[in-house]
DNA sequence: GCAAGGTC
């Protein structure tokens, strides 16, 4: 049984309310601080009672709000509001009114809502909206410092010490909302159809159709190449590394090399083992590398993001929002929100999806290769025909000992794709088939599901909790498409789908700003952000900055 | 009719 956390301060506060982010958040100090669950979804204990937000409750107002309705033209851009107004979702409201009337009886909040500037606006928007005016305390904790929970409660840090986050996670707001919000009016009335623009959505949209052209400017080009058939291996030729120096013959090769070899100094033929490799162990799974490792597989993103979802609410993982690639319990000067996704029970409980099960199992697997060694084998043959050398290499993976979990292994392709050597002996004859295929330089490589996740992590583009629903959001507006795949057979494929710009989606890059499409929003942002971070600048500066590179934007567009 | 961010 442990002991319950007695916090002291130097105020003598008789009733203090913790503010959580989110319910699991809320059970984790619950547990800590000795409370029972009870009514209106709160903990209690004696003088504590512990709430908890769904994430943002409350939102920036429409614009309407602040410039009534009206069809929409270019005299009232930008707007800017003077006051911005936050409103109470509607889903909410309920569980918000219940925070408040807990809020009214306290007369200590400790901030424990997520130690980053998101967590600072859920937070700090829900004491104000309820006009409370007591003393707060700031919980501000790394989920790396599993045990230290205890510690930090009796740590808790004056508000003012993360004043500057919650500066800044309003800026971040309140930018977003002006570039969203004015430019989707304003190329919405220039363009005379519905042109949805935003920071990260418009970027990506962009990224995606560059990528999309360059893929088919390269299809023209072509080369020539060939293939022996060698029993049932395939070994394609080695192109020479200086093509100019080295013409082959593919008429004589297709012609004459077909038949019989035998395996002495006329053929030539060779079969290797490589050293066995030990792959370096694979990172924990962040959210992002979970989705597209499951994309991979065959699971579609959303699906994929929703089979997470339930994996964490049932307590099979721990929360899977993260882009941490830390183990909880490391010791170590890093800081983090949240730690990697981790399993937190041996089996699945009952009832759960194909999808979550599988999900599950890439976790497991994950965590077996961190715990193991894996070693990689590789095989190379080669056969020389008509003066020309082919190869094929393959490759196999294996533990480093003969592991219980040897069945999730073989679930996984991993020993399927071991083959027994066949070694021609010298003197042995074998068949050979030429085969001449046409290639293409750089076949138009697409975005998959997973290829586009991966990309957005690597350049910034969103966040591990909004990646899949802006790609979605895509879908839904057409300015990308989905390619259902299927295998020969018309089954589901196990491979990631692709996904590809629209026509409506190239046209609508086409005809916006580059300083729309690029990166220059995101710039402004990160600037902001960073100045506002080490004090150095406050809201309104920014704001208006904002404001005028709207106003000039828009006039450059007219 | 309009964003991005958090949450279930």
């Amino acid at each position: 049984m442990k002991q319950a956390v007695k916090v002291t301060t130097n105020h003598s506060a008789r009733n203090t309310f913790y503010l959580c982010e989110k319910p699991s958040q809320a059970r984790t100090l619950a547990k800590v601080l000795g409370a029972e669950k009870g009514r209106d979804q709160m903990h209690f204990a004696e003088g504590v009672v512990i709430g908890h937000a769904y994430g943002h409750m409350l939102n920036l107002a429409k614009p309407e709000t602040y410039i009534g309705t009206g069809p929409w033209c270019l005299d009232n851009l930008p707007i800017l509001p003077k006051t911005w107004l936050w409103q109470v979702k509607d889903e909410h409201r309920e569980h918000f009114d219940n925070l408040g009337k807990y809020l009214s009886q306290a007369d200590l909040v400790v901030l424990a809502t997520d130690p980053d500037e998101e967590g600072e606006v859920i937070g700090r928007q829900i004491l104000q909206a309820h006009n409370y005016s007591g003393e707060v305390l700031r919980l501000w904790m790394s989920a790396l410092e599993t045990e230290s929970l205890k510690k930090s409660l009796q740590n808790l840090r004056p508000l003012s010490e993360t004043d500057h986050f919650y500066q800044a996670g309003r800026v971040r707001h309140e930018m977003d909302w002006l570039f969203g919000m004015n430019l989707s009016r304003a190329f919405s009335v220039l363009l005379k159809s519905k042109a949805n623009i935003g920071r990260v959505k418009t970027r990506l949209l962009n990224e995606i159709v560059t990528n999309d052209q360059q893929a088919e400017n390269v299809i023209q080009d072509g080369y020539e190449t060939a293939y022996v058939m060698l029993g049932d291996t395939l070994l394609e030729l080695i192109q020479a590394d200086q093509p100019c120096d080295h013409i082959v013959n593919f008429k004589k090769l297709a012609g004459a090399q077909c038949g019989i070899y035998r395996n002495d100094k006329s053929c030539n033929y060779t079969d290797e083992m490589g050293v066995p490799l030990v792959t370096p162990r694979p990172l924990p799974y962040t959210l992002t590398a979970l989705l597209a490792d499951s994309a991979d597989i065959g699971i579609p993103l959303d699906e994929g993001y929703k089979a997470v979802q339930k994996l964490y609410e049932s307590g099979a993982i721990s929360y899977p929002r993260t882009n941490s690639t830390k183990l909880p319990g490391t010791s170590s000067d890093d800081f983090a929100v949240h730690h990697a996704i981790v399993t937190m029970r041996d089996d699945l409980p009952t009832g759960m999806t194909e999808e979550a099960t599988r999900i599950f199992e890439l976790i497991r697997l994950n965590e077996l290769y961190q715990r193991n060694q894996l070693i990689t084998i590789d095989r190379t043959q080669t056969i020389e025909i008509g003066g020309e050398y082919f190869s094929s290499r393959e490759e196999w993976k294996t533990i480093s000992f003969d592991s219980p979990d040897r069945a999730l292994l073989k679930n996984q392709n991993i020993l399927a794709n071991q083959k027994k050597l066949a070694i021609y002996k010298t003197g042995d004859e074998f068949p050979v088939t030429v085969r001449l295929t046409r290639e293409n330089y750089g076949k138009p490589t697409y975005f998959t599901e997973s290829s586009l996740l991966r990309m957005m992590a690597e350049k910034g583009i969103g966040t591990e909790s909004t990646r899949v629903a802006a790609i979605t959001n895509l879908i839904k507006e057409k300015l990308i498409d989905v390619t259902p795949q299927t295998d020969h057979e018309g089954l589901p494929s196990t491979q990631a789908r692709t996904l590809r710009s629209t026509k409506l989606g190239r046209d609508l890059i086409r005809k916006l700003p580059e300083v729309v499409t690029g990166q220059e929003m995101e710039a402004q942002l990160q600037q902001a952000l960073k100045e506002m971070r080490g004090g150095q600048s406050d809201e309104s500066t920014h704001l208006m900055r904002t404001d005028a590179w709207l106003t000039q934007t828009i006039r450059e567009a007219v």
